[in-house]
DNA sequence: CAATACGAAACCATATTGGTTACATATGCC
DNA sequence: GGCATATGTAACCAATATGGTTTCGTATTG
């Protein structure tokens, strides 16, 4: 259990629901097509539905949709919904504040990070699930 | 112990030995600025060692010291050394392959995180531990 | 009312992380 | 040579995050 690949499923889950043309996908159906268990997934489309991407109806006939269009939504919506919004990963105790490079490494540290994160998010932003369907369809020609 | 702060703690390690203009420095006192234990501080400094970028030295007198001036050390450097090489996080379990979408997806996504750290690790390439020694010093003053 | 499907809580095995102890080894000084 | 110093490394542990699983409540359809 090492990393988080709710990204991964997330897209996997988006993927699928564009893929669906309308009609609801039960997270039973998607849990076949992702390969884990059916609550994995609605977990996700739990998610994704706080974010306003997908829309979930319950009861006989229910299932999920997307909210909105494929071209309507990025990888880094679906990233926000499913993963939390991380704070740069700094020292578990903070630094020795008597010691000049402890004092003020940790401001510098932020920025340099806030500055490499950003630039994954702005690469992800670029990207929409339209896009992805398309370079699925390559795949599979 | 949620994240991995070594590569914060990999950052401040190394301006230590950059203000310390030569003098070796011992894991004990740098442990003392990062507020840490000096064992977790060998192990990042074994980690920066063996990618070349300081040079530790045993016994009496012993201690740590840049093997590269700071100008030379860039922050994807230090990630690097420090930061298993990951690759991009996708399903535990592979996806059912007898479905389209389950198929393909995970080469879309690799295509996807790839990218996205490449432009992370791009901004990390572009700074360096001068740079970084340079705004601790507007910090401090 | 019965069947279906989501929502959410609870629990657990697993993996990672960093803190700690302990000990071997190398270096410098007397 | 002998001792103090400091790194190198292994081993162990507590805390945490993750996702898989079970269970049950609730809403919807017919």
């Amino acid at each position: 259990m090492a990393r988080s690949c709710r990204f991964a499923v997330a897209v996997h889950v988006a993927s699928l629901l564009a893929s669906s043309e309308g009609q609801a996908c039960t997270s039973e159906w998607i849990a076949g097509s992702v390969n884990t268990n059916p609550v994995v997934v609605r977990r996700i489309l739990s998610s994704l539905a706080k974010a306003g991407l997908v829309c979930s109806t319950r009861g006989s006939n229910g299932g999920s949709i997307l909210a909105k269009s494929a071209e309507r939504i990025t990888l880094l919506d679906i990233q926000r919904a499913v993963e939390a919004e991380e704070e740069p990963a700094l020292h578990h105790q903070p630094p020795n504040p008597a010691c000049p490079v402890g004092r003020n490494i940790q401001s510098v540290l932020v920025r340099v990070m806030d500055r490499a994160e950003a630039a994954k998010e702005a690469v992800l932003a670029t990207m929409t699930l339209a896009e992805v369907m398309g370079a699925l369809k390559l795949a599979t020609g």
